[in-house]
RNA sequence: GCCCCCAUCGUCUAGUGGCCUAGGACACCACCCUUUCAAGGUGGCGGCACGGGUUCGAAUCCCGUUGGGGGUGCCA
């Protein structure tokens, strides 16, 4: 009845770690192929953290890729939770169980006193002075002689010796849980039976052992994940990197292309890296996932992107860069957007895009009332007096043209250049910058067509009446 | 300081004692294709941190060194 059960507890602090986001997909892939059931617990003992626009925050960003709770935790203002209460309420029984204590040092006395002795760290001063609660009395955990064994599925079996962990708080002086406690007794409470997590844990799994043994259970499967690093080899973090899985999906990465590059970091699919999710599911193993930290590599991510915008339909790339191309600052107005338009030129904009948010400023000249011209390509282009003629040559030769498609005007345009002893790639510069504003782009004649005649003809000209 | 983890191309990694002259992907470079830019194709550059063992044989096992990271809060 009780199948394995795999959770993570993300802290509502405003954005949803990409680290987080992976811990989450390894959980899933466990979770949805054994079987079992996955706990969000969205959880901060600081009650400030925990503001629902945040909580749902996380829960839409864990939805993008993909995962919905089967067990979903979340709470308001945490001292007034009930989950704060069951907290308190375990710290009580570890008491009584004799493996918790009273202490009434503040963190200055057990400084000075340190100081005095030449020591370092708490070391169990309290423990047989029989202290009651009381204000200032912080409840210690009563750390066991002997080694703690951590059983961990992907590094093996770490030993820790128990004399080098000092009796850790549970409640702090005001009565209120700490982190590690709360931590403990959610897992505990919600029947968990693998733990997948950072490296960054690993130092403090003894004690959470400790605990979950304290409390009369067998302790969980431990897995502790390597690190995500940035170039100069640390931990990821706000501060320095971009970390907000929220920020990718902004800029316009597929939640497909996401997930498959955090699933590399630390495990690699067997055959080919980039694979649907149901075969990663299929074969994800704890026991294949890698020792050492991973550098959450930007271009890579990139390349996967473009990859998979390539894979899309027209259907479907119009239909994720939609947003994109709706945007208040998109580089054209909405209103003048055309979706038949944009389906007809999808296949040349796909292979250059690296984000949705590219796809945009490919096409901007087709829904412009007159092109963006990038002065420097224009002057780049025009300086020679060949560029020119080739422009009126064109304007002529078009004007005549009986069909308005990419083949003829792709022909007629060769032939002007040839005329000239051009070849079609230099000859066909000053059309596309007099019609798109730009030296690159999409491929041109392709582009001229669904442009049409008149829009087409209208900016030729006005291009030779500037040059004029 | 103390404890713990980690160590293969620039990066992510394959590799579990002979299939390794160390394979792939990203990045980079060159060429091809080509209407620009991409995409695509072909090829190239490039690595087992170091020192000792063990073994007929070591990227792979052991020890040490060095280097990197994490933890060590009345933070989460």
């Amino acid at each position: 009845m009780s199948g394995p059960r795999f959770r993570i507890a993300p802290s509502p602090t405003g954005y949803f770690h990409v680290g987080g986001a992976r811990t989450a997909l390894f959980n899933w892939a466990l979770a949805r192929r054994l079987g079992g059931t996955f706990v969000l617990r969205i959880e901060d003992t600081d009650a400030e953290r925990n503001r629902p626009e945040w909580t749902q925050g996380i829960v839409d960003a864990l939805a993008w890729i993909g995962i919905s709770a089967d067990d979903p935790h979340f709470e308001g203002p945490y001292f007034q939770s009930e989950y704060a209460q069951q907290h308190v309420a375990a710290a009580q029984r570890l008491v009584e169980a004799g493996a918790a204590y009273y202490c009434d040092m503040t963190a200055a006395d057990v400084e000075a006193r340190n100081q005095a002795e030449g020591n370092q760290g708490y070391q169990g001063w309290s423990r047989d002075r029989g202290l009651g609660p009381g204000p200032g009395h912080v409840l210690r955990f009563r750390v066991p002689a002997g080694t703690t064994i951590v059983r961990d599925v992907v590094r093996g079996d770490v030993e820790f010796d128990n004399a080098l962990i000092e009796d850790f708080v549970l409640l702090r002086g005001n009565g209120s849980p700490m982190f590690l406690l709360a931590n403990v007794i959610d897992d505990v409470s919600m029947r968990i039976t693998h733990v997948l997590r950072a490296e960054e844990h690993l130092s403090n799994t003894p004690k959470q052992q400790m605990m979950w043994q304290a409390l009369g259970h067998q302790p969980p499967v431990w897995a502790h994940l390597p690190l995500l690093v940035n170039e100069q080899r640390k931990k990821i973090s706000k501060r320095r990197d971009k970390v907000a899985l929220e920020q990718y999906r902004e800029e316009g990465y597929l939640p497909e292309a996401m997930v498959n590059y955090l699933m590399t970091l630390g495990w690699t699919p067997k055959g080919v890296e980039i694979q649907p999710w149901s075969q990663m599911e299929s074969e994800f193993l704890l026991e294949d996932v890698n020792h050492s930290p991973a550098f959450f590599d930007l271009k890579k991510l990139a390349a996967f992107n473009g990859e998979y915008i390539r894979k899309l339909s027209c259907e479907q790339f119009l239909a994720a860069c939609r947003p994109w191309l709706l945007a208040s600052d998109a580089p054209f107005p909405a209103e003048r957007f055309d979706e038949q338009v944009f389906l007809a030129m999808a296949p040349h904009i796909q292979p250059r895009c690296v984000t949705l948010a590219d796809a945009a400023g490919v096409v901007d000249f087709l829904f412009l009332a007159d092109p963006v011209v990038d002065e420097e390509a224009w002057a780049k282009t025009f300086v020679s007096a060949d560029a020119v003629a080739v422009l009126h040559d064109v304007v002529a030769a078009y004007h005549l043209l009986t069909e308005w498609t990419a083949e003829a005007l792709k022909s007629s345009l060769a032939a002007v250049g040839e005329t000239r002893g051009m070849k079609l790639g230099k000859a066909q510069a000053p059309v596309r910058v007099s019609v798109t504003g730009r030296t690159v782009g999409p491929p041109l004649f392709e582009a001229l067509e669904v442009l049409g005649r008149t829009e087409t003809m209208r900016r030729l000209r006005a291009a030779e009446a500037a040059l004029a």
